[in-house]
DNA sequence: CGCGGGCGTGACAGTTGCGTGACAAAGTCC
DNA sequence: GGACTTTGTCACGCAACTGTCACGCCCGCG
């Protein structure tokens, strides 16, 4: 269950928008006061803080400020002042998003999941260990994670073209002949060369632009093929 | 330095906002259409997009819906459109943050440093402690507190799926073959390999919204599966 | 300039890989 | 002991993949 902390003076706001966030599945806690707000987080922490700007006592600046002297915690801005100036000083202070009173709960809704969103995704990014990959250019082959990319988009491959592709950029810049393709890659001793040729076409479909004039897989008349870098 | 892609149709507006942005820092690419951004993302990726929504040809939404495809690039709307529900529908198909035209370039530039600041500070926070949590997208996977979350819900998996779970979490993008997984999950050093099919085929129906397209538990045809961040 | 072999390619039929629902045996909880 | 859950096996069927072949282009060579 994801809890919510709101900040807010006027009690209407405080309580209506309360339900509403429990309506979207939110747990929400409340507070009226900047000070509130503060303990109150330190007490049970919350996993997004909703803070107005305006408060009595210590204004909305100064309490994400404080928030951010010891917490990372999403910080969302709900306030009435739609002033360039009050919108940069709130970021600046470290509040991740800023949005205008009167408040869509939707809007509020998809904002809060966007911002949980960007968390989860640079945590994975981060957490992720990078599997090998050659790289040829624009061409990513990474034999760990069965993923080809051409320009950072995956391309679908085959099995076949897979282990033919590998095969190729586990040598960059040798030739390889069919026979030798055939053998480590079809597990074939002897058998129709052409069987090369033809994954070859295909493979070059997918990663290179102008099948014509390829720019990576290359034709060595005669020889075989090689993969340029 | 930082680089930002700026999609946008407007003549006007394109050049004083990428000048602007330059001059707070930025540099700045620049698109007319969704098609062409969409290329020069691959081409030359940017730090953060910017995005219109209204486009000729492909519209902004679907813009965001195939950069989010490939990507995990922050984006961020500059609509005209004030619309809850053009808001909430940017979000969700996956932007960071929506602004609305007439944009102040000091907010967009503020926005711009709150959203790397997040991303920045949830990759510390999850590089810091060491994971137990194994964390890919809206699925999280505790080997040791034996419990698996999707969107923060819990999920109820049986014993054999949450091992074969956490094999694959243990290995991030990695393609695991039937054979890996019968070994180490199983115990079986020789075996029917379908088994695994089976019960990856029962785990999707628990984390993954469509089965015919899942989003985590991906197979590689010919090689086995592999659970992608 | 004509020839010949090497190579690219589209079509096609046979095969394989995999998702899935059904089912019985084994295990688990009252 | 009965009801329910979990697990492995199996067969079916679709979609994707693969190898073969034939046609024709292109390059190098005489």
């Amino acid at each position: 269950m994801t809890a919510v902390l709101l900040i807010e003076d006027d009690d209407r706001i405080r309580l209506s928008l309360s339900m509403a966030l429990e309506d979207e599945g939110y747990t929400a806690y409340t507070a009226a006061t900047a000070e509130e707000g503060l303990a109150e987080q330190r007490r049970r922490p919350a996993d997004t803080v909703l803070v107005d700007l305006m408060l009595p006592g210590m204004d909305g600046f100064e309490c994400i400020r404080q928030l951010r002297r010891d917490t990372e915690v999403p910080i969302i801005v709900i306030s009435a002042r739609d002033d360039t100036h009050d919108i940069v000083a709130a970021l600046e202070a470290g509040a991740d998003d800023y949005v205008i009173k009167p408040v869509a709960v939707k809007e509020l809704a998809a904002r809060l999941r966007a911002l949980r969103r960007r968390s989860r995704v640079a945590a994975a990014a981060a957490t992720a260990p990078a599997a090998t990959v050659l790289t040829f250019g624009d061409l990513q082959v990474s034999p760990d994670a069965g993923e080809v990319r051409l320009n950072g988009a995956p391309v679908a491959v085959t099995r076949t073209e897979f282990r033919l592709l590998c095969e190729l950029a586990a040598h960059p810049g040798l030739v390889l002949s069919r026979q030798q393709l055939l053998q480590r890659v079809w597990g074939y001793e002897f058998g129709d060369e052409r069987v090369v040729d033809v994954h070859v076409g295909r493979l070059r479909h997918k990663i290179e632009t102008d099948n014509s004039k390829p720019r990576h897989l290359v034709t060595v008349r005669g020889l075989g093929y090689k993969l340029q870098p």
